[in-house]
DNA sequence: CGCGATACATAAGGAGCTTATATATGTCCG
DNA sequence: CGGACATATATAAGCTCCTTATGTATCGCG
């Protein structure tokens, strides 16, 4: 009672994600685009290097990424004030309007299978939102440190 | 109160996605790499047809993806008994033992976030399973009818 | 038996990652 | 204050893994 078992919880994540990671984008967007969106929505303009640590990937290749993503206009480099070596991703408009309209689609997808779920079902899941995020945060500081 | 609000859930998921999906395997395997061993594993040998089914990948995408595997010994290709065409994908010891250390892994990593949980957030989570794994149903059904 | 459907494979090309290395700017110490 | 080391980003080369288009073999059925 009260316990959570490491392999049950990993099951069902893998199953969930199974189906959610490959919902389809609006337009075909990698999920460590996405990913950067989020970062840049929800924390402002970054400089690569504060991106490089918490999207899992290396420097060149998120130097590639803010290439292509600037390419498609979803983001913009511009300088740093505070320092000449540095460069800050701005997002643009269409890059927000794209992850709002990512974010959209998924709603769209995932609402009618929420509607099949029993309330029960619902508030388990409601309920759990928060521990989820806290140890998505406690798995970041732990990857930071190393 | 009881209510399950979409961006909630895709921001939660979203989030824990960044630092989960990332982590690490024993040797660098793709998400769908994994996905397919997963497959095998709860549902024994398979066609590619039903692989491609549930695995979002096209049919060529697969049947390279199931060379690459068979050339690293975790799968094996053999004749369909019942049908000339086809080709059942058998998980090879390796394999099994690929995904077990992959599990493995998951487990030492999250482990200790999880220990670092209140009792209150562990139970949350643990009482979200089922009902995440129903949502996760409920959307491979839908898939599948489309 | 032969024709459309089905199961899989092959080919060509591109996206997106990796490691190794280059370039420019900042920092700091003697 | 000049040079050495550190830091921020970029470039290059190469590989993995996906895509679409197409080929080949077997099946099922009139």
């Amino acid at each position: 009672m009260g316990g959570l078992n490491v392999v049950d919880l990993t099951t069902a994540i893998e199953n969930f994600n199974r189906y959610y990671i490959r919902l389809p984008s609006v337009q075909q967007l990698s999920f460590t685009t996405l990913s950067v969106l989020d970062a840049l929505v929800s924390g402002g303009p970054k400089r690569l290097t504060e991106l490089v640590k918490t999207e899992q990937i290396s420097q060149p290749g998120l130097t590639q990424l803010v290439t292509r993503l600037e390419r498609d206009g979803l983001v913009e480099r511009r300088p740093d004030p505070a320092d000449g070596r540095a460069v800050l991703v701005h997002l643009t408009e269409a890059g927000r309007a794209v992850r709002q309209a990512r974010q959209d689609e998924r709603e769209r997808r995932l609402a009618p299978l929420i509607a099949r779920l029993t309330p029960g079902e619902r508030e388990a899941i409601a309920s759990a939102l928060p521990a989820l995020t806290r140890l998505a945060e406690l798995g970041a500081e732990a990857e930071a440190q190393a």
